[in-house]
DNA sequence: GCCATTACTTACATTAAGTAAGTCTGTTTA
DNA sequence: TAAACAGACTTACTTAATGTAAGTAATGGC
């Protein structure tokens, strides 16, 4: 063997990356969503429980802030910490990788 | 909203490397281990059975293929396919981003 | 024959995620 | 004034995923 040890900061950013849902939510954040119901919509799978869960997480980790703009209504908006925007990078790779390897009978869901 | 859909095979990459011990399998793959007992040792947390059930998961994708050498004793190695050695360019990504980012206090596990 | 090793498998307990309905604040409609 | 509505969550309950620990099968050494 080559290595005995894992880094343990890797391994704590795929604490945060091996969990579902929570990378789609940063690709949504960097593609220009802001609002809980824009989230909602752009990843029609994911419930609104689990959506508030990640985001409080995301948010306890310094990946986004949420922001309340005290209008009439209320508006909320979630947006990506410097923290959270370098994934870009990361988010950018898992792309590329996808559109070469992944084949199209491999997409989850042919409903829409 | 800029975007009203997610790329679905974005969504389908994230199905595999949102999965808990997932990404720190193919990294281990990745830096040398071939073997079970090696995988095993460099992710200490994660139980026989989740790793079996990952290779097999894994293996189905076409990220590694696994391979048996009839001696004496049976020898069986894993190693990753191109699709998988391909993910090298994630695994570095987030290397780097966990290196920048992640501060000590957030490592899991002190007791090593 | 008995114990050890490697690569798993099985059974059962615990935690995470899915589903659906409800809450809260403020607004618009009747 | 009350009923209905919108946005952003919560709560309660069910199902799926993961954790834990023990067991299996093949081979070799003692």
């Amino acid at each position: 063997m080559v290595d005995l040890k894992m880094c343990p900061k890797f391994e704590s950013a795929f604490e945060l990356l091996g969990k579902r849902w929570t990378g789609l939510i940063i690709h949504a954040l960097l593609s220009g969503c802001r609002r809980f119901c824009d989230i909602s919509e752009m990843i029609p799978h994911m419930s609104d429980r689990m959506l508030a869960e990640r985001l409080k997480e995301l948010e306890a980790a310094g990946i986004l802030k949420r922001i309340v703009y005290p209008e009439t209504p209320v508006r909320i908006e979630y947006e990506l910490t410097e923290k959270g925007h370098e994934l870009k990078p990361v988010m950018d790779a898992i792309q590329k990788w996808a559109e070469q390897w992944i084949s199209p009978e491999e997409k989850q869901d042919a409903s829409t």
